[in-house]
DNA sequence: GGGGGTATTTTGTCCAGGACGCATGGCCCT
DNA sequence: AGGGCCATGCGTCCTGGACAAAATACCCCC
C-alpha cells in the first residue's frame, strides 16, 4: 500500500512544459535566470523537472501576458497576487452579451458539460442552432461559450477532458450545419481556403468561419489544421482561391504568427486576399501589411458583403 | 529597376526553417556541426540564413527520416541521390488488397485527389460508402487509401496540402456516416471512449474506429486527439466507460506509446478494457500487459462480437 | 500641460560547444 | 540462423553570453 503512494510528485520536462504552456524553452530558461521563476527541481539526470503547480501558474501568467501585462511585472508575483490581477483585468472588451445566450444560459451549458451528458449537450446545441440560425449560433453561442469554457478551464473549474468533450460536441453540430448548406450555384462565388499554421492545433475557429462563409455563399475548402506555409501557397494556387483565411488562438507564438503572415503574404499572388482571425491578441496589436485582421465573424460577413457589392 | 532585382537571394531564419521543416533548431544546429549540412550563410547580424534550396532538401530528408532512414546516411547525400533513395523506398509491405477498392480504383482516387476537385472527391467517397456499407468502406476503402496516400506523399508524388484535402474529405464523409447511425437502445451497449495521446495529432483513425464501433452498437464518446493521460483516466471514470480505445500512427515516439499505455493501464480501473490500434508498428512488436492491440478494424468488430456473446 | 524626440530598460531569441541517455546496428559467439 | 553485447549514432538538454526590437521613461521646448 505504501509503495502505491509515491513520495515524488510527478514532474514535467522542459519540452512538455513548452508544449503545455506555449512558452519556448529559451523563454523558460531565461525567466528562471532573470526572475527566479519558474525554479524547477532537477531529475536524476540533472534536467529541469517542473511541477504541475509550476505549469498551472505559468498558464495564468501566459494569459495575463496575452492580456497585455509585462513579464517583469507578473512573473515574480505570487499565485494569489496573480489571481487578484486576473480578476481585475478585463480580458477583452467583452461587452455584456445580451444575445442569444444570456449569462444564465451560459452557466447552464457549463453545468451540462460538467455533467458529461454528451447526447444531451449535443441536442441542446442543435436546438439552439435551429432556433437562432447558423450565423447567430456561431457568433452568439459558440463564441461566448468558447470564451467561458477557456476561462473556466483556466480557473480550474473544468477538466481538460471536459473541454475536449465540449469541443467535440460543437464540432459535430457545426459540421452538420455546414453539410446542410447547399453548394452555391453561381460561378462568381468567392473561393475561400481555410487552414491554420503549423503550431496551431485548434480547428474550431476554422469550422466556425467555414459555417459563416458557406452561409454567405462562398465555396469553402478547408485544409484542416497545421498546413505548412508553402503548402498554403500551393493550395491557393491549385484551387484558384480568392481568399485565404487563417485562424489563430493564443497558444501560438506571436512572432511566429506575424512572421508567418508576412512571409505568406509575400509568397501569395497579390490578387489573393489574406484574412486572419481568432483570439490571438497579436493580430490587432501588430498589423501586417496586406493582411486583414478580424476580431469577430460578424466582421467577416460584413467584409464579404462589401466585397461582393463592389464586384 | 536595378534595385528591384536583389543580388542576394531571399533567406530564412532558423526559426522559419524549424516551422517549415519540422526539424528543431537544436537538430538543425547539430546537423550543421556533425554533417556539415545544412551550411547556411550568415546575415549581417551573424545569424544563420538558410536558402530556399536548403529548405527544399531538408524537407526531402525529413520525409526519408519519417520513412525509417537514418540521418547519418541521408543528411550527407546530394540532392540527386536523395531523389534516387526516395523512389526506391517502399513504406510498408502493402498487401495487394483485392477488395472493394481494386488497384485501378485506387489509382483513380489518387488522380482525383491530385485534380483538387473536392466536391467530386467527396461525392465519389460518399457513393462508395453507400454502395458497400460503413464497415467495408472503412476497412477496404479508407484503410488502403490512407496507405496509398501516405506512400504517394513519401515518394513526392503528392503535396502535403493534397493529403490535407484528402483527409478533410474522408473526415466529412465519415462524420456524416457516424451521425446517421442511431443511438443504440439497450442499456447494455458497451461504452467506448476514444482518443489519442498527446503527441499524436492524427484523428482519422479515431473516426474510422468510431464509425465501426457505432455500427456494432456501442455508445461512443470521442475526446478528439491529444488528451493528457490523466484526463483519459478521469474521463473513463466520469463516463463509466467499458472500453478505452486509443489510436496511434508512426509519428509518435515508440517509447512514449509503450510507456503511456503501461501507465494508463495502471491508472485505469482493472475492469476497463484498453484497446490500441493504428499503424504504429510498435504496437505489435512490444505488447503491453493488459493492453489489447489491433491491426485492423475488422479485428475490432470481431473482438466486440466475441465480448458481447460472452456477456 | 501636452507633444515629440531621445535615452534606457525590458525581453525574446540566437549562438557556441559540451554532455548524456537511449535505441539501433553490427559483431561475435553459440 | 538466432541471441546477447558493445559501440556508435542521434536528439535533446545544459550553461552563459550577446544583441535587436519593442516598450517605457525621460526631457525639453512650445
Amino acid at each position: 500500500m505504501n509503495d502505491r503512494v509515491r513520495p515524488v510528485a510527478i514532474t514535467l520536462s522542459i519540452a512538455a512544459v513548452e508544449r503545455d504552456t506555449g512558452l519556448s524553452k529559451d523563454t523558460l530558461r531565461v525567466w528562471e535566470r532573470r526572475y527566479g521563476f519558474p525554479n524547477p527541481g532537477r531529475d536524476p539526470l540533472g534536467e529541469r523537472a517542473y511541477t504541475l503547480a509550476d505549469v498551472e501558474k505559468l498558464r495564468i501568467i501566459k494569459r495575463l501576458l496575452d492580456a497585455g501585462h509585462r513579464p517583469g511585472r507578473v512573473v515574480t508575483q505570487s499565485l494569489e497576487q496573480l489571481q487578484a490581477i486576473s480578476e481585475q483585468t478585463v480580458e477583452s472588451p467583452m461587452r455584456a452579451t445580451e444575445l442569444a445566450l444570456g449569462a444564465a444560459d451560459l452557466r447552464e451549458h457549463l453545468a451540462l458539460i460538467r455533467s458529461h451528458d454528451v447526447p444531451r449537450l449535443r441536442s441542446q446545441l442543435t436546438r439552439l442552432l435551429s432556433r437562432v440560425g447558423v450565423a447567430r449560433f456561431v457568433n452568439e453561442v459558440v463564441g461566448p461559450l468558447n470564451a467561458a469554457v477557456g476561462d473556466a478551464w483556466l480557473r480550474g473549474q473544468l477538466e481538460v477532458f471536459e473541454e475536449h468533450l465540449y469541443t467535440e460536441a460543437v464540432q459535430v453540430v457545426l459540421r452538420a450545419a455546414i453539410a446542410s448548406v447547399p453548394e452555391p450555384p453561381g460561378a462568381d462565388a468567392p473561393r475561400v481556403l481555410l487552414t491554420t499554421f503549423p503550431g496551431e492545433p485548434h480547428g474550431l475557429g476554422l469550422l466556425m468561419a467555414e459555417a459563416v462563409l458557406a452561409l454567405e455563399g462562398c465555396r469553402c475548402v478547408s485544409l484542416g489544421t497545421q498546413t505548412p506555409l508553402w503548402d498554403v501557397v500551393l493550395a491557393a494556387k491549385a484551387l484558384r482561391s480568392d481568399i485565404v483565411a487563417l485562424s489563430f488562438t493564443g497558444c501560438m507564438n506571436p512572432n511566429q504568427i506575424v512572421d508567418g503572415l508576412a512571409e505568406l503574404r509575400g509568397k501569395l499572388q497579390p490578387g489573393v486576399r489574406l484574412w486572419a482571425g481568432g483570439s490571438a491578441p497579436v493580430l490587432h496589436r501588430r498589423p501586417v501589411d496586406g493582411v486583414e485582421p478580424f476580431s469577430t465573424l460578424t466582421d467577416v460577413s460584413a467584409a464579404l458583403r462589401r466585397t461582393r457589392q463592389a464586384a
